[in-house]
DNA sequence: TTTTGTTGATTGACTAATCAAACAATCCAT
DNA sequence: ATGGATTGTTTGATTAGTCAATCAACAAAA
């Protein structure tokens, strides 16, 4: 009956409360680890160094996420639901978080240092854009990949537009956006 | 003959790079004085406190940044060429240099802290939002907001995968899919 | 007893911010 | 012109504080 598994998980929530409060990766491994209701050291003794934290952190946040895409991806039956489902599902409560967010804000700057990071950011872009090109090529063919690359580009920058505003770009409202631009991209427009 | 403005020009620029160089606001007032080829005490001196030389710092880029945007809207003729420029000015060599896209990716960061921040960054979407919509509407009547918006979003969304992988999203094809997803918002698709 | 889990104490490196003083250019009175 | 005061510019040294990481030691369970 081991209790690190246990432990580990509230060191990466910890975490991930601890970087939406301060909205930065300008926080001590000494408050994550009150917050977790352990010491310091405990978390240095399970992960390490802090940024391999951090990474448990947004592990763990990627895999939320990639559970939820599968399951809306299984649930559809057509390309276009799937789409669908998988724009909601990027949009969900869970995913869209005030505290989430900022995880996902700051994993982006620590992309540009750590490679580790920078290797973890490029699974979800590879998978993201996989996932969209496979739903739409069925419906617009050749120019699946371009038109991936500017819904995936999209819901990057709505994610980041609620980080800021999060009254004026809400998750429902991001997810409209996207549904509509996503409308517009395979509207047979000749 | 004073030589401050020369003085905090320098410290500015220094400031960018550092950014630019590091990827992230961790940088020592120190290595920004030693780059400007002055001393810490003189940046401390002539703009108080770390974040407000950073928020100088964006201050210098949002207006070089306006000015571009403010050129290509006086040259356009109509609605569409003005957006065209608007577009190509958000993602000239300029504004998507390394360490500026650098220094956006911790201004967005910064902006969840510091309210200073968080009101430059107000002001730079509502002048986007209200420029788009300005050429938007005669385009398209009362879509115009929704779809200023997606666009809006959309530049963002690019410069965010730009910073994290220069390399398949160039400025060049970012400007390219925004003016491509423009064309599907505006295009009469019936 | 051995293993596993946990911590308090400590350290060494680093940092934002301050301050008194040095330096340089300009001004004014003689 | 000349010397002394004034003002603006710049820095080295210092302060006061933070933080990641280590380690020896303690507690509990097996």
């Amino acid at each position: 009956m081991s209790v690190e598994p246990q432990r580990r998980s509230q060191l990466v929530e910890a975490t991930i409360t601890e970087i939406g409060m301060t909205g930065s990766l300008n926080v001590t491994v000494g408050q994550i680890a009150k917050r977790a209701g352990v010491s310091a050291a405990l978390a240095f003794h399970y992960f390490g160094d802090k940024d391999q934290l951090f990474l448990a952190a947004m592990r763990h946040i990627l895999t939320i996420y990639g559970a939820e895409v599968r399951g809306a991806l299984a649930a559809g039956a057509s390309p276009r639901d799937r789409l669908n489902g998988l724009i909601r599902a990027s949009f969900s409560p869970t995913n869209f978080r005030r505290d989430v967010i900022a995880a996902w804000l700051n994993f982006y700057v620590l992309a540009r240092r750590a490679d580790a990071a920078k290797r973890l950011l490029a699974i979800y872009h590879s998978r993201l854009q996989s996932n969209l090109v496979h739903d739409l090529r069925p419906l617009v063919g050749a120019d699946a990949a371009d038109i991936a690359q500017r819904i995936g580009g999209l819901i990057d920058g709505l994610y980041l537009r609620n980080a800021i505003n999060p009254e004026v770009m809400t998750g429902k409202s991001a997810a409209a956006h996207v549904l509509a631009a996503l409308e517009r991209e395979i509207g047979e427009c000749k």
